[in-house]
RNA sequence: GGCCCGGUGGUGCAGUUGGUUAGCACGUCAGCCUGUCACGCUGAAGGUCAGGGGUUCGAGCCCCCUUCGGGUCGCCA
């Protein structure tokens, strides 16, 4: 019978002195001080306590334990003769009379230091992650995840919102990722599938008549993991709403993250309602990327027509030249190269420089080329001394990615140009329909071919009859980026069946075709369906920014790794002969 | 799948043009220490330098292959 906890670790204060106490928690360090003397650092949950030995007795049974075991001690709290100011608890200890062991830490060397298990090896912290968990700065990630999500919720149900659950086994659906299959037992030869998103059960419920719907939604998708993004499964605030618009998705999401990402967040300001929109072409233009951070304050310009004429190759006629001017640069030749080569890394494009001297002319990198057109780039450009200019010339879409590269990395690098510590959102709007595929070179989806087009079936109709260019057809879709990382996608769906042929029918696909990829949504639409729209902004994605942390690894409490491994629990893995058996599975590895 | 970076006692890292006995910090163990709090001091144990092959009189270091990990591009309606 093991005695009950009186108090946690973190609670006693001066006023609980002389109290007789029991304590739980592991045994987090030891410092032996003279001979039957030391201090034990006592950690649960709730914080930690100074347990101070002074007899033979206690200290042969503190001997005889390793560090993080777990222990309970029963004794009289006590005024500290030296005090610590920095901890909670460091006007007391606690003189114990009883000390039990409760789970002894068999290991008296662990395969990384509690404390410092964020400087360790990643693959040590994945298979001992119940060990990482024990370091309270990995710990509070995952109080911080419940807090967040408890938030989103509540904030969600106070706009009148109603949580459903959809299923997790369901339909392979023909869009977008690599489906996860579940072999199904019962129907040799047929899969399952887990959901990518449960997009179409909530639109499903949409035509139900469920007016407003939301879900802290597990998403399952086979694709290769990034630092950003978790192999195999993540969650989103997944949300859709009737008889909708997209200024009223706009409005509930400006409502609910604002005050969520100021309060939780490491930096704690966060814009306001409205957010900054802007249309995805301009982003593309100005910012390099679809998702902008505004927290910078250069934006990219285009000087193709400036430097029209040059000998520099990659000046040449058909490409295009941005250019990102950046004042204040104080970077030394070997930085710039350093700085050239990594963008030139995430990029996939060379990028090429000069700056301002003192006296206005231009000089290093590619100043020979630029000089000639000196006078025009300085008033075009607005430039003053000490100002470097990055160059991105080639492929339109190359040429604005580089610069966009560039244009994040002199920000971050280059004091005064980046208002760090502020959570900036925009929406990226007006997203193009179409585009005209890499592969086939013919048209096709752009992204979610269910968005409502912008100007609905009477655009589409026209674009068929070849009067308009089916490439200026807009989405009415939309991105929520908030610091440069995309938290979601979201669209006024296309609820008529109608329509949605029509767009199919742009893309040389038919009513048949409909019907078969999607043959649930479809069908339920010819019931009657509401105009609805909707968002799924991602919930790691959030915590991930609200923690300030870079990998998403840290904020999930037991992430896979790079590989989509589950190094704790050994997952993937075989499995026996009968269970393969059952679900008409044969294994056929090849090599 | 492509590219980049990395693998050195339990942990994190250093290791010079290739040259004697592979070094540092933390941890562990032992001794000392009655107010520590990242306790301190003294000492000790602990290494298949990821694996294999090659170059060389000689390889932790150079080359090739394999493997594992991280980042990135592709991919992610």
């Amino acid at each position: 019978m093991i005695q009950s906890r009186t108090h946690t670790c973190g609670e006693l204060r001066l006023g609980n002195v002389n109290e007789r106490v029991t304590l739980a928690g592991w045994m987090e360090n030891v410092r032996v001080v003279g001979s039957n003397f030391a201090f034990v650092v006592l950690r649960d949950f709730y914080g930690t306590t100074q347990i101070v030995i002074e007899t033979e007795e206690m200290m042969n049974i503190i001997k005889g334990i390793n560090k993080e075991s777990t222990i309970s001690v029963t004794g009289t709290v006590r005024e500290r003769a030296s005090k610590n100011a920095k901890q909670p608890t460091g006007e007391i200890e606690v003189v114990p009379e009883k000390i039990e062991i409760l789970g002894r830490c068999i290991y008296n060397e662990l395969p990384f230091e509690i404390n410092r298990s964020r400087e360790a090896d990643e693959t040590q912290r994945l298979k001992y992650r119940y060990l990482d968990l024990r370091n309270p700065e990995v710990k509070n990630n995952i109080i911080l995840r419940c807090n967040v999500i408890a938030a989103l919720r509540k904030a969600m149900l106070e706009h009148n919102f109603l949580e459903i659950t959809t299923p997790i086994l369901t339909a392979s659906s023909p869009e977008g990722a690599r489906d996860y299959l579940v072999p199904a037992r019962k129907h040799p030869g047929k899969f399952y599938a887990l959901p990518q998103a449960p997009q179409q059960f909530k639109q499903l419920l949409m035509t139900s008549g469920f007016d407003r719907y939301f879900q802290i939604a597990p998403c399952f998708r086979d694709e290769d993991a990034r630092g950003d993004r978790s192999p195999g499964e993540f969650y989103q605030l997944d949300m859709e709403m009737a008889f909708a618009s997209q200024e009223d998705v706009f409005s509930v999401i400006e409502d609910v993250l604002p005050p969520i990402f100021a309060k939780y967040g490491t930096y704690n300001v966060a814009s306001s309602a409205p957010f900054k929109r802007i249309a995805y072409n301009d982003a593309l233009e100005q910012f390099g990327t679809d998702k902008p951070d505004y927290r910078i304050d250069l934006r990219i310009q285009d000087i193709t027509k400036l430097v029209a004429g040059s000998e520099f190759a990659p000046f040449a006629e058909g490409n295009t030249v941005k250019a990102i001017a950046c004042s204040g640069c104080e970077l030394t030749r070997k930085h710039i190269d350093k700085l050239c080569a990594d963008v030139e890394v995430q990029a996939g494009s060379k990028p090429y420089w000069f700056k301002v001297e003192a006296d206005g002319s231009f000089a290093g990198g590619v100043a020979k080329f630029m000089t000639p057109h000196h006078d025009a780039v300085v008033e075009a450009l607005g430039l003053t001394p000490g100002t470097l200019i990055g160059i991105a010339a080639g492929k339109k879409s190359a040429a604005q990615k580089t610069a966009g590269v560039m244009r994040k990395m002199l920000g971050a690098l280059v004091p005064g140009h980046m208002d760090k510590e502020r959570y900036e959102f925009c929406w990226v709007v007006d997203f193009p329909m179409y585009e005209i595929g890499e592969e086939s070179g013919e048209l096709e989806f752009c992204h979610n071919p269910f968005s409502m087009p912008g100007g609905g079936a009477e655009t589409l109709r026209k674009a068929i009859a070849g009067e308009i260019d089916p490439l200026t057809i807009t989405a009415q879709q939309y991105d929520l980026v908030c610091n440069g990382i995309e938290l979601s996608s979201g669209a006024v769906r296309n609820h008529d069946p109608e329509i949605m042929i029509e767009a199919f029918r742009l893309v040389r696909l038919g009513e048949e075709d409909v019907k078969k990829k999607f043959p649930a949504m479809y069908n339920a639409f010819c019931y009657g369906a509401p105009p609805h729209a909707g968002i799924a902004p991602g919930v790691d994605r959030m915590v991930m920014l609200l923690a300030g942390e870079d990998s998403i690894r840290e904020i999930i409490p037991f992430p896979m790794n790079k590989n989509a491994q589950d190094i704790l629990m050994g997952a993937p893995g075989t499995v026996t002969d009968r269970q393969l058996e059952e679900l008409h599975i044969k294994v056929d590895i090849d090599e």
